[in-house]
RNA sequence: GCGGAAGUGGCGGAAUUGGUAGACGCGCUAGCCUCAGGAGUUAGUGGUUAACAGCCAUGAGGGUUCAAGUCCCUCCUUCCGCACCA
């Protein structure tokens, strides 16, 4: 207040560029984000998804770690130890493309980007504690990826067994479904084909049951995420039943001759299929095979080869999701062979199919034409006879002539001997009973989820640790011979298989079991293995003797807040819990669950596209925190929209933020530099020290304590406490202060309002704070400061405004004194000018009170 | 097809257990201050209207209720995930 002079001036303008960089400096000098190994009190373990370092941050990244950090800022002032690290997810594809077209070795480029991106992090004002910094492409980090490995081994959780995957035969290299576009290759658009290949795969199949179970936990995740773990996992329950395949004699009722082209040594017995409909078996009238079925060569009749080796060859060439997507017509082939009915012991063919899967349940179904619809259209194309054997309860008998269509639904069962009449669920476990006690088949339960594939022909990732010897097999490389490291100056070339397979020094080793030549396995880990167990390591980054120290698992874990992409719903965050199950069983951390809430934040849009290079619409962070300051880049984050939503960058929208925290800071000056002021100072004054105006401020002040934080904890809306905040400020810059100069007890609400609006504000903006309630004089830092609580008498009001309704329409409002009984408010109402004009002085039918909230006269 | 989320001003988005629809911000309009401004500041801003009077407004249509953005029914649209799982 008083003259400014033009050095004053200059003081006072709102510099982010200046202050942000000394604040981020004294935080680091007071390791102020440091966490304890142990905490001594209650813990609060905030996580972020890392990221991968690809040289630069982009807005979704900034919008995830600054929803992190707020929470994280927010609990150390609520008085929580609290857990804040972040690391680089450093291995992977894009590193290793990057080195192949660029000719820099993934061990130089990394580091490079992943010191560009912590100091971008370090820019935002993120409070990370650095000492827990990780990078998965060390071997401090990945010994620990082939110990969980070997252990995983040692539990049986670890197998190798042959898949079909997707391959390129000119780039003679293995691609992941992404990169299959269209069936074509992404980078030389030659056509994918299949090929079996030996790869490692990780059980998670044998943790399907507690994976679907615990999701029943997860009460702090998104309902949407849940959703698509469950039906990912996708647990069905069936019947497997054995269909026998029919011999030479039963030929000889057949037009052919008796065991055509069947060799009596191959002759295969029985053809096992998996159903959900077991109630419908006796409407079965044909089998189908995956071409890839292993029974396949023997049941071949021998007129019927040609045509059926063709569309197996065809099958085997086109790529898997071309294949089998849900448009892709229908087509099959008939082997030539039959199998008998179990249940009506007719014979029926056996085709084969490109829609049946050969890796989920047993890679063959027996159809139903009546009851299903893939297989009536089937049915319908190649001439296969329909069997109704399923009635709806009510209406029309379906009739096999005249059926338009498969009849899916539970009805009752028909044309099935001692079944009929049996409803569907009552059938199947009836058949179920049968099938077991008879032999030929029993209860099922299959999963969608299938094992985990870990194999990958690439060299920026953790060497698997295994040991091919032609003597012993293959032998687990032991403990103590961890790490096996990745070798430097591979050449890549990325058309070949494994660039290990390429390096002798590599490869070529001792059989740990025998001393006899061996050659290590060439493979390195999928990713995602990194990714599974990170947050665990965080809590002993520098341990050299152990994966991480159990005692301070127990302390920190599981992580209370997770924040990160909705697109790693499945695969991670299976993975991620997958992983827990594990190490809890092996005896490493003692939950069974990671998380206990996790925090999906929607994807930043900028001009209504998604952010992307593509699209030329890319925000740097560089580039606004060079213009604006990070406490904008923060504030703007937080504000546009809540966490789980998409959010649109907006170029005003920024302004618009930048502007508050102008208004902010200038309000905040008018009460500076009291230093050393009496005690009390920007203490909360009593409602009775204040005329009218000012209790309504404090009030308005108080209010916002409540809001903002019932806003961060309860439902996690931080763009309305930014509302809130904004409102505060508008009050407060309303209030006339000019007249109040020089009275004693204004100033002090003054103080007041800016120490609280100040406290509110840091975990969002906290270099401007800071800086702030230094030049204030009060004492300490913002952020190292308690959060405000707000006074209960202070947030009550003494006069409610009461809305006026006549038949359910606002008419008037009425001020009432607080705690004014019922019926005096009725009467205000009643007797209130501007409602009396529409009741038209008829007598009131019916009035309602709503307490403290409004009266509705019905008339 | 199955599963999930969501439809509110010109825009981003607010609205406890049903109880003043449109908080807050952007944009826009006008005034002030400026040599000027893409700066600052004051006021206004859902539609209709001469109107601070009324009336109409939360994707569409019904219903329950004194009262519906919110609850129920029937549709429509958009986004996301899975996708021939037998």
């Amino acid at each position: 207040m008083g003259e400014v002079n033009t050095h004053d001036r200059e003081k006072a303008q709102y510099r982010p560029q200046e202050i942000e960089p000394k604040w981020q400096g004294r935080w680091e000098e007071a390791r102020a984000h440091r966490a304890p190994d142990v905490p001594a009190g209650q813990k609060m373990y905030v996580l972020e998804m890392y990221p991968y370092p690809s040289g630069n941050l982009h807005m979704g990244h900034v919008r995830c770690y600054v929803i992190g950090d707020l929470l994280a800022r927010y609990w150390r002032m609520r008085g929580k130890v609290v857990m804040h690290p972040m690391g680089w997810d450093s291995f992977g594809l894009p590193a290793e493309n990057a080195a192949i077209k660029e000719g820099i070795p993934p061990q130089i480029r990394t580091p490079q980007n992943i010191s560009n991106v912590k100091r971008q992090m370090k820019a935002l004002g993120l409070s990370y504690d650095w000492d827990r910094e990780v990078a998965t492409h060390t071997p401090k980090y990945y010994r620990w990826n082939q110990w969980l490995f070997l252990k995983m081994h040692e539990r049986g959780l670890v197998y190798r067994r042959l898949s079909n995957v997707n391959w390129c035969p000119s780039c003679a290299t293995v691609l992941a479904n992404e990169q299959v576009i269209d069936g074509a290759c992404w980078r030389c658009e030659s056509t994918v084909t299949t090929k079996s290949v030996h790869e490692w795969a990780l059980k998670i199949t044998a943790y399907a049951e507690e994976l679907l179970a615990d999701l029943d936990r997860l009460t702090g995740w998104p309902e949407r995420v849940v959703q698509m773990q469950r039906n990912w996992i996708g647990k069905s329950l069936g019947c497997e039943m054995d269909f026998l395949v029919a011999g030479p004699e039963e030929c000889a009722e057949c037009s052919r001759p008796a065991g055509a082209g069947l060799k009596s040594t191959e002759e295969p017995s029985r053809i096992r299929v998996f159903t959900t409909r077991a109630d419908t078996v006796f409407g079965a009238t044909y089998v189908v095979l995956a071409p890839e079925h292993p029974l396949v060569p023997s049941l071949i009749r021998e007129d019927r080869r040609g045509e059926v080796e063709a569309f197996v060859e065809r099958m085997r060439r086109t790529d898997k999701i071309a294949r089998t997507a849900v448009d892709t017509e229908k087509e099959g082939v008939f082997t030539g062979a039959y199998a008998i009915n179990p249940f009506t012991r007719k014979r029926i063919p056996i085709w084969l199919a490109n829609f049946v899967l050969a890796d989920y349940g047993t890679g063959a179904v027996m159809s139903v034409p009546a009851h299903d619809q893939r297989d009536f259209e089937f049915a319908k194309k190649y001439g296969i006879p329909i069997k109704v054997v399923i009635q709806p309860p009510a209406g029309d008998r379906l009739d096999a002539g005249t059926l338009a269509a498969a009849f899916v639904e539970d009805g009752v069962m028909a044309d099935s001997a001692e079944f009929n009449g049996l409803t569907s669920g009552k059938g199947r476990e009836a058949m179920a009973a049968y099938l077991e006690k008879r032999g030929g088949g029993r209860p099922t339960v299959n999963w969608h989820l299938r094992d985990w594939g870990v194999s990958r022909q690439r060299y920026w990732g953790t060497p698997i640790p295994m040991i091919h010897c032609e003597k012993c097999g293959i032998v687990p490389v032991p403990e103590r011979d961890l790490p096996v490291r990745l070798p430097e100056g591979v050449r890549l070339t990325g058309t070949g298989e494994a660039p290990l397979a390429r390096v002798p020094e590599f490869a070529n080793t001792a059989c740990p079991a025998c001393g006899g030549p061996a050659h290590r396995e060439t493979e390195t880990m999928d990713t995602f293995v990194d990714s599974s167990w990170y947050f665990a390591r965080y809590l002993s980054p520098d341990d050299e003797t152990r994966i991480f120290d159990r005692a301070a698992a127990d302390a920190w874990l599981p992580v209370d807040v997770y924040v990160g992409g909705p697109e790693h719903a499945v695969l991670h965050l299976l993975y991620f819990r997958f992983f827990t199950k594990v190490m809890r069983d092996i005896g490493i951390v003692g939950v069974p669950e990671p998380v206990t809430r996790l925090v999906t934040q929607g994807i930043v849009y900028k001009d209504g596209f998604k952010m992307s290079k593509s699209k030329g619409n890319v925000v740097s962070p560089d580039e606004i925190v060079a213009g604006y300051g990070a406490d904008t880049a923060r504030l703007f984050s937080l504000f546009a929209s809540p966490p789980e939503k998409d959010m649109e960058w907006s170029e005003t929208g920024v302004e618009g933020s930048a502007r508050f925290l102008g208004r902010v800071w200038h309000f905040a000056l008018r009460f500076a530099g009291e230093r050393g002021a009496a005690d009390g100072d920007g203490v909360s004054p009593g409602l009775e020290e204040l005329p009218p105006a000012g209790q309504g401020l404090l009030r308005k002040t108080h209010k916002t304590i409540r809001k903002v934080t019932l806003d961060i904890e309860k439902e996690t809306q931080f763009n309305t406490a930014v509302a809130a905040m904004m409102e505060l400020l508008n009050a407060a810059n309303d209030f006339g202060w000019k007249g109040a100069e020089g009275d004693a007890a204004a100033r002090r609400l003054g103080r007041f309002v800016v120490r609280t609006m100040l406290l509110l504000l840091s975990p969002f903006v906290p270099h401007l704070c800071d800086e702030m309630w230094e030049r204030m004089g009060f004492a300490g830092a913002a952020s190292a400061s308690a959060w405000p609580a707000w006074d209960e008498e202070a947030v009550r009001d003494d006069v409610l405004t009461i809305v006026i309704q006549v038949n359910g329409k606002l008419r008037s409002q009425i001020q009432v004194a607080a705690g004014t009984p019922e019926d005096d408010v009725k009467k205000a109402a009643l007797a209130d000018e501007r409602a009396r004009k529409f009741t038209a002085g008829a007598d009131p039918k019916k009035v309602i009170y709503v307490a403290g909230k409004l009266v509705n006269i019905v008339v």
